[in-house]
RNA sequence: GGCCCGUUGGUCAAGCGGCCUAAGACACCGCCCUUUCACGGCGGCUACAGGGGUUCGAAUCCCCUACGGGUCACCA
């Protein structure tokens, strides 16, 4: 059987999903599903000093909740577990050791103080840093002791002199860089814990990882990767690198910068099927097909890498909103009232009003839930407003109409005994009728008094109707008052 | 700054040498529907970064320039 792929999504918890990280999982997973492989999720938290309480469930919540499952990981184990790094500490010792025993690496026990000076004189020379390989020629017999003594190390990826280096990827192709630009970089940190470029590669092999995926910042460090399979005689996996995902042209998105996480997007009123659907069309496209809205079980078919972009892509909130509304459209009215309850009773608690009317006349009208409150408050209680807002000229209203067609409806209402819409409807259409007005000329004028504001979702008749007789009536009153006090 | 990558309308993007006087979508603008708003329908607006090649022919291949990004840690 041909080798299975297998793609891993590798996050250190940082506590924080962010939407470059959840699209480069996305992707991941996809590119595993579409070929029948395995996804594999594995924590990176090889660095102490940014351990954070908690991150690690942010990372199973948020992919849990996108619907990206994992096939092997911390939570679920697996054949290659364990999948957590710091887990696996003992290990990348021994494989740092079996390249210094090739030639292909080497103990090091300049201090951070000769390093930082180093730096800083190449600096002041405006020249790239590279270690000087101070520690290079230490003889094996004079590093291990000491080793053994106790002294402070690390261990150093020997990097070639001359030459270049070349990898493929599949999206940007065949790269290729002067080996004198690579740093004899640190394989092995002096607290024992490895780098994440040493157990990246050290894991993605042991755990047969076919597709390395990740985003496009990685890409100069990749030669370094290649390096080091060489050096283990290892085979290279294929290198997957995703453009970025921009805020502008010029800026990344960014947590610092206030951009929104996967989950402040979710808590604010954005559909998980819909921030999925869009993040993947953020540097991939189907090809050719007018076609974009797409569920995970959709992409998991027809994900293609030759649909991968080498540009940076901008995240754009008009679209993702758009695609929110087309997610909201195509919900069930029972399943768009459960996820619009929480937002509408934010708003709305007078237990008169019936939400679930409410509730049907905001789904076609709603692109974001959290807007719902601020469109649904005036159910509550009537808005301040000017009487202004009774004339609007396409309506053919003024103030002097809106008076006149209030007072009609408020007498005509008061006769409905069982009051619905339909009611509504055949009492406001024959004062119409019987006045000669134009329809506009009654309702726009009824549906300001019922709502105090200029923009509702749904009519005169349709707030009516929730409202309710008896508050339909005062507020007509209330308009009428306003009307009459000119 | 060195090295690497990228550049089709405001945004996402199709396009892989002739089908391109360049798709589709979002946004924007207009019209229609309509009791507001929305939904829906119809239409409009804007793009191959610039310059050189190669070729009978280039958005597509090559080079240069410009601009943007990435990267140069005992971070990942």
């Amino acid at each position: 059987m041909a080798t299975e792929v297998r793609t891993r999504f590798a996050p250190s918890p940082t506590g924080y999903m962010h939407i470059g990280n959840l699209r480069t999982a996305l992707y991941e997973y996809l590119i595993a599903k579409s070929n029948n492989g395995k996804f594999i999720l594995r924590i990176e938290d090889t660095d102490q000093k940014r351990y954070v309480e908690g991150a690690v469930e942010v990372i199973y919540k948020s992919l849990r909740l996108a619907g990206i499952r994992h096939d092997e990981g911390p939570d679920i184990g697996g054949e290659y577990g364990p999948y957590v790094q710091s887990q696996r500490k003992g290990l990348y010792l021994d494989y740092a050791k079996k390249l210094i025993d090739n030639g292909s690496a080497y103990y090091c026990f300049c201090s951070q103080e000769r390093l930082t000076q180093l730096k800083d004189s190449y600096e002041a020379e405006g020249k790239v840093f590279r270690y000087d390989r101070h520690c290079m020629n230490i003889s094996r017999e004079e590093a291990e002791k000491k080793v053994a003594e106790g002294q402070p190390y690390v261990i150093r990826q020997k990097m070639p002199d001359t030459g270049t280096t070349s990898f493929d990827d599949a999206v940007y192709g065949t790269l290729t860089v002067d080996n004198s630009v690579l740093d004899d970089q640190i394989l092995i940190k002096s607290d024992g814990l490895p780098t994440y470029n040493f157990a990246n590669v050290v894991d993605d092999h042991l755990m047969e990882i076919t597709h390395v995926v990740r985003g496009n910042e990685y890409l100069s460090s990749t030669p370094k990767y290649n390096l080091l399979y060489q050096a283990f005689g290892w085979e290279i996996p294929t290198y997957i690198h995703l453009p970025l995902i921009m805020k502008s042209p010029t800026e990344k998105l960014s947590k610092r910068a206030g951009d929104p996480s996967f989950e402040d997007l979710i808590s604010s009123g954005y559909l998980v099927e819909a921030v999925v659907n869009y993040i993947a069309l953020l540097g991939w496209s189907p090809g050719n097909t007018d076609e974009e809205i797409f569920t995970l079980k959709e992409l998991e078919k027809i994900f293609s890498l030759e649909g991968l972009s080498k540009s940076p892509a901008i995240f754009d909130i008009n679209k993702l909103n758009w695609l929110n509304g087309e997610y909201i459209r195509k919900l069930t009215p029972e399943e768009f009232y459960q996820a619009a309850y929480p937002y509408l009773k934010k708003a709305v608690k007078n237990e008169n009003i019936d939400i679930k009317k409410v509730s049907r006349l905001l789904q076609a009208r709603t692109e974001i839930l959290s807007t719902i409150p601020e469109n649904t408050d005036f159910f509550d209680t009537l808005p301040e407003y000017d009487t202004s807002l009774y004339v609007h000229k396409k309506m053919k209203t003024t103030e002097e109409i809106a008076l006149e067609s209030l007072k009609q409806a408020e007498k005509a209402l008061e006769d409905i005994n069982e009051w619905n819409e339909q009611k509504i409807h055949e009492v406001l259409f024959s004062l119409v009728e019987k006045s000669g007005i134009k329809n506009s000329q009654m309702l726009w004028p009824v549906r300001t008094a019922v709502s105090g504001k200029a923009v509702t979702p749904g009519g005169a008749i349709e707030i009516a109707d929730i409202l309710g007789k008896e508050e339909t009536l005062r507020r007509i009153n209330v308009g009428i008052e306003k009307l009459s006090s000119k």
